[in-house]
DNA sequence: AAGATTTATGCAAACGTTTGCAATTTGTTT
DNA sequence: AAACAAATTGCAAACGTTTGCATAAATCTT
């Protein structure tokens, strides 16, 4: 730093005005002649000024800034790893900023279970985007309860007294299932943990759609891990042998972990086994064969997660919204 | 929100005591007594008090917030779909909470290109951890020569003013290469772009090596996306036919791009072509044939740049480090 | 038991903005 | 040219902490 930082006063000093001007000035107030606006804002940017977010915080109440909260179940380590999270909230960075806002992030890990309290109460954002639901929804309704300005990426349909914007898990389901069907699978495993919010939302649109070919529904419950479906897989393979010509995985890691498993056994994909997974993150079109997957909007999503929280923070009351699907039909569900 | 929110002087005046008093007891100020210090902890939590962060570093001109900025190129789309720019910002997160430290994540194309003054005159983070060298050093040497408090993930034998910590890239690229070699590969190609700061040194590595082995070198340069890497490849394979029998691809996606153009072509890997990635990412272990790859030490890596952060903030000046790499040897490579 | 220390608390002034209201300047009307 | 209205600007009080200094209470000296 060359020399001691600028404030509002000495600006004024250097404008020959109060600091009242100069604060109207730099925030565009039309109060303000547009001739001394204009003059005060390039002062301002001549001398690399910038106001003090601390202070004018500290005078509006408003923080401008958003945390988003990755909320991570304790027990799997679906964590870090898995690209999806980690690509959404590159999405909702991009929103936030769109909006002019800022993005704390956290994880359910760090930040005291009490979110109102240690996001809105402390003044540190103004309100929440929580990524995923989660197997618990307690923290999240502690905090809505508490009138905490917030909205959820998760399975919209689930009842709630906050609003939820997420892809229509349960009609994910049901088209990859039927697209499975209609490609001629007949045994087709459901591959995921239906105990999570979203993914069980996903094995109902799975259910649905093999009740109604009447065809027999078949569920291998694992952690919605990569590593945890190819051990799951595996076994299956081990003790039954090949009893199933497709796989509906609940997510793209998942639906890899199962590729896995079948190629190392030369298992021909998608001659013996067709696969669908969920996502559609980039390794999909890359691997190969390429897999198939039920592409979430999470572009979209993310604007409109931004643009509820705003409206809550405005002071409307706001609704869960679905936003829509589409299956990208690639390679390894091809017959 | 039930009722309004709390402030010191409310607890204060419950207690019977000075706001000077409570503020002290919070802050664990050992110049308040135990007995008082417990008793106005206890109040705090129970009225689920927290201190207003705006008022606090507009007081004391700190703000415990460290600014993250993932650094793209803006001509490549490397960006969001890398999962281990994303995968680094994770770590990076656990390691400043566990000092105690927020993060505010922002992208180079969001916030002006003046990072001294967008994030430090602002107040808005004490320092910045800055992820990626990107093509050109020019935001972050000018930040570093505001004298803004900073580190940098990226190659740490880069000659700059500011402290870069990394992964020994010169010694992965050699490593790499040397594995293909003593794998019996004699043309061994370089898949990447030299242009950006830290593949130039893998890409020195590959060099030495292969001028030790008395081998030709051959560099495929691409952007590093693993669709450019399949395109690359494809073309070279159209053109030249299969002149090659090793690749060291720059980056994991990457290593997948080639991996699909050669498995389209039904060349075995690693039999035809033996291939080693870089970053080890989750679905190098789940991919099939499973992907060789060096390993950064993302974690201890996040911890150090966190470490040097704070160094900096207390005054100290600190150096450039190399963190340890490590080749995990999967099917890809062996023969 | 009265001074000299040590320990524990309170007072009041900052930190740098924003904003309601008052005051001034400018323009308009009669 | 006076009276009024409209357009600009300035004054000063907040916002909720922290902290140097002064004070009060408790403990120790001799």
């Amino acid at each position: 730093m060359n020399d001691r930082k600028l404030k509002l006063a000495d600006l004024a000093k250097l404008a020959g005005v109060s600091t009242s001007t100069v604060s109207r000035a730099l925030n565009d107030n039309p109060l303000i002649k547009q001739e001394t606006r204009d003059k005060l804002q390039q002062l301002a940017k001549k001398h690399n000024f910038s106001l003090n977010t601390a202070a004018s915080r500290l005078r509006t109440q408003k923080t401008n800034v958003v945390a988003v909260i990755i909320n991570l179940d304790g027990d799997t380590e679906q964590s870090i790893n898995d690209p999806f999270l980690l690509k959404i909230v590159g999405e909702i960075n991009l929103a936030l900023n769109k909006f002019g806002l800022e993005l704390l992030l956290s994880n359910s890990f760090m930040a005291s279970d009490d979110w109102a309290n240690y996001f809105i109460n402390s003044r540190r954002a103004d309100g929440i985007i929580v990524v995923g639901q989660g197997k618990s929804q307690a923290n999240i309704e502690a905090a809505a309860n508490a009138g905490v300005p917030l909205v959820v990426w998760g399975d919209p349909k689930t009842p709630s007294s906050y609003p939820i914007v997420g892809s229509d898990n349960y009609l994910g389901g049901r088209i990859a299932t039927e697209h499975l069907l209609s490609n001629g699978a007949k045994n087709i495993l459901f591959l995921g943990d239906p105990g999570h919010a979203e993914i069980s939302e996903r094995h109902r649109g799975y259910l649905d759609a093999i009740n109604e070919a009447k065809a027999t529904p078949h569920v291998v419950s694992i952690d919605i891990t990569s590593s945890a479906a190819y051990k799951g897989i595996n076994q299956l393979l081990v003790e039954k042998g090949l009893c199933f010509d497709g796989i509906m995985a609940c997510s793209d890691m998942v639906a890899f972990g199962a590729m896995k498993a079948l190629k190392e056994r030369y298992i021909s994909i998608p001659n013996d086994v067709a696969l669908v997974g969920f996502d559609d993150i980039a390794m999909a079109d890359i691997s190969h064969p390429s897999l198939s997957s039920i592409k979430q909007n999470t572009q979209r999503a993310s604007v409109i997660l931004v643009e509820k929280l705003l409206a809550q923070l405005a002071g409307q009351s706001v609704e869960s919204q679905v936003v829509e699907i589409e299956l990208v039909n690639r390679q390894s569900s091809q017959r």
